[in-house]
Parts: structure tokens; sequence; C-alpha cells
DNA sequence: TTTATAGGTGTATAGCTTACACAAATAAAA
DNA sequence: TTTTATTTGTGTAAGCTATACACCTATAAA
């Protein structure tokens, strides 16, 4: 038996919603489709799944190819599967979510696509249903963010705890009382407080946190605490 | 422009975890596959998607050709897609989980399939990455539960606060103090108390209760509430 | 030297979560 | 008919967590 011959084949994608966090406002990296259908028009980053790779790997091969980033956060978010999303040919889209340090972004690479990073508030018309996949990235980003510590993925090594919040309050699109803040975030153990301090955003200048790695990755997969001892099912 | 020319184009299958509970023991449906490879051994109901449907027509579609069911709960899990995973051709599998009422299930239909009913914690060998899949669902099954009232999707229309209980104890493997469940779920308002009793679970019998299907629908998509007013993004 | 701006910190209150024990109903057994 | 065994159903006190809230500090710029 060499393969399942009667079966129909399509065509499979990958699309990455990109996010960044500029210190102010979270933004979404996208880029000029240079072919038709919609060419010249915005879209996300993306590209067919090769015949030799996994989904996983077409998705950091793309957001390698436009960032020039490996290794950061990328997870897997929704298939999109009606038959006609895509006019020309029926084409699958499986969707990935990044969370990266713009800081670290590399520019030059982006300008082979025109790329262009928008606040995710005023994003343009995207092609396609890509419009649905953004709003899933929205709605994943709080609902994981609410429970993980994921953020830390959007800000450089070294991060003050305003810039921290403020990155929060962007997600969370709310107020939170400062005190109260640093006091949920210290009590973590995430953070270790540096000697230096940024002075770019104050004239007193906050100090900087790093992450506290150890607990990072011990905390990253802490669930929700109202089932007293869970254990495996 | 007719089609994308030079893509490789490929194989395409939806794979269903369909759980149930039989009122002790949360339980998953599975078959033994009836074509090569692996015919014979037990498999997730799943199948090749076709040309002409959508995704979620196809996990649907095979849903109801096992089970007789349709207008369950079934929610997109992962897609699957290392390329060797199935050994005779590289096929990309979209994952659902399917939570059902374990009494509506209609039991000849099945029996096509030779389908049978397993504890989740004793599932058999499976086949491919099927492993892999059903330890997605139970993952998921509980973190969406933690926030959502998923679980009932599981129960008949009337069903008894114990009964519920030993369902989310056997969702999150713990014992929960009865007071205090009975205290939060009723508190949640989406319950009403019925007149009658269920009489076969014990001697003095515990009263049903429905699901309060407007709050129902009003708390599904509540998140949590640890950032004061959530708004949108 | 003054002023303007953002950073950093503590406490009291309310609300929520948890721990915990006994009586009621009734079928089955004696 | 009485006793026994089993499961249902309910309240309260204590500890913990979340929230609301205001003032001083550091420093650059004027």
């Amino acid at each position: 038996m060499h393969k399942y011959s009667k079966q129909t084949r399509l065509l499979l994608a990958v699309d990455c919603i990109i996010l960044g966090f500029d210190g102010e406002t979270l933004k979404i990296l996208l880029i000029k489709r240079d072919f038709q259908p919609e060419k010249g028009n915005w879209s996300l980053m993306g590209g067919f799944v090769q015949p030799e790779e996994s989904i996983d790997q077409a998705a950091n091969r793309n957001l390698k190819q436009l960032t020039g980033l490996q290794g950061v956060y990328l997870e897997q978010l929704h298939t999109f599967g009606a038959t006609k999303r895509d006019p020309i040919e029926r084409t699958v889209s499986v969707t990935y979510f990044a969370l990266i340090d713009i800081n670290k972004y590399q520019t030059q690479l982006s300008q082979d696509y025109h790329a262009e990073w928008f606040p995710l508030k005023r994003t343009p018309k995207l092609i396609f249903d890509q419009q649905e996949m953004v709003e899933a990235a929205r709605k994943q980003i709080r609902y994981k963010a609410a429970m993980h510590p994921i953020l830390f993925e959007l800000l450089p090594t070294k991060f003050t705890i305003p810039q921290l919040q403020t990155l929060y309050e962007s997600v969370f699109n709310t107020a939170i009382d400062k005190r109260n803040f640093s006091k949920r975030v210290l009590a973590t153990g995430l953070l270790i407080k540096l000697a230096d301090k940024d002075k770019a955003g104050s004239k007193r200048g906050a100090f900087y946190y790093q992450l506290n790695m150890q607990n990072y990755y011990a905390k990253f997969q802490a669930i929700m605490n109202f089932i007293p001892n869970p254990d495996t099912l």
C-alpha cells in the first residue's frame, strides 16, 4: 500500500499573527502581499506548507524570514478551513501567533516585504478571512495572559514595572492601580530587581527587573487554583 | 489565474475525541479502524476532509456518523502536522473534541464501527500520534472547564448536584467538599431546582436541577475576573 | 532654587475561600 | 415494625486575598 489513492489533496498554508509592544501600544506586523490575488494589500505573513516540513516548521520559517527571529514565543492558534476562504483555490490555513520583543526585530529584513507595524486596535483591512484570524489572536492573548506569564515575551530582557503595567493595561484595555499591580507581580517571585535604572521614561528613573527564569518556567504551566489538588486526570 | 499551480497539495483529515460521562467515570469513544494501515486497531473516529465541505463540517459529519448526534458541543482543538505522522502518505489532521450526553448516544449506530467506550484514564494504545491528541484533549477540557461551564454538556437535561460534583471530581481528579461545591454552583445562578428527585442514586433521593439557559449563555464566555473592567482590546 | 513629572510604597476593609459536623430521608434488613 | 445503613442537604467562623486609597521621593528642566 503506497497511497490513499482515492482521496482529494488540498493546499495547506500557515499564517502568523506577529505581536509586539513598543512600550505604549500593542502592535501587529503586517506585510504587503506580493502575489496575486490581493497583491499589494495588507496581509499576515504566511505561505504554503512545504512537503518536507511540519506545520510548526513552516510557521517558524515564515516568522524567521520576516523578522530574523528564532526561538521566540510561537503558538498554534486555530485552523481555518472554509471551502471558499481563498477565491483562487481551496487552501486551509493554520494560524499561529507570535509574541516578540520588538527591539530585537530586524527592520532591514522586513523591507523586502514592505512590512509595517500597526496598532492592534487600528489594524487595516486584511485579505480573505484574516480579520477573523486577528480577532482570534486578540482573544487568545488575553485568555492566556490571564493565567500564564506570556506577556513577558513581549518585553526586552531588562524592563521596568511601569513598562510591564502599561503592557497589561494595553492588553486588557483597563487601568490598574500601580500599588496593587506592583505588589502582585512582585509576589509572584518572577522578578529579580537589578541595580540600574531606566532613565528614559522619567526624571526619577525606574528600576530595571529581569525574569527569574526558574520561577518563570515553574509558573508557566500554572493553572487555576480553584480546584484543590489538581492532579493528573 | 486559476490555481496556485506550483504548490504541493496534501491530505487533510479530522479526528474526533469524543467524551462522555456515565455518572462515575469520564469516558472516550473509540472505534476499530476498518482500513489499512493499522486495520483492526483502536482509533479515534475520523476521516478525510472532502472537497466540498469545511473542516468543521467534516468533524460534525464524522461525529454524526458514529453517534447519531448533531448540535452537540464540538470544539476545534489542535492541528497535527508532523511529516511522518501517517506512514502511508503525509496527512495533516485537525482534531476536535466533543462532549456528549452519553444517554443520547445511539448505540446501534456505533456497531458498524465496533465502537466502545473506554475510561479516559485507561485508554488503550492508539494508532499514529493519537495518544498525543487524547492528551491534548484531557488538558483542554480541564483548562476550559475551570473557566467555562462546559461540563454541563456531558450531563442529561435533568441532573442532580451530586452527579455534577462527581463529574467535576472526575475531570479534576480530586475530592471536593460537598457543602462548598453546592454553595458555589448554586451561587452561579446557572441551576433551576425542579420538584422531583432522582431516587436511583440513594435512598433519600437527590433533587433534579436543570440549566438556566439564559444564564448559561451569559456565563459561557465569562472570563477571569482578576482584571478590573475587562473591555474590548 | 523651584517646579513638574513619574516612581515607589503601606494599611484598613470587604469579600471570598476554606474547613468543618450533624440532622433528615428512606430503602433494606432484621 | 423497628433498626440500620446510606446518601442528601445545609451554616458558620477563620483565614486569606483583593481592593481602595494618598503621600513622599528622585531628578531633570526651567
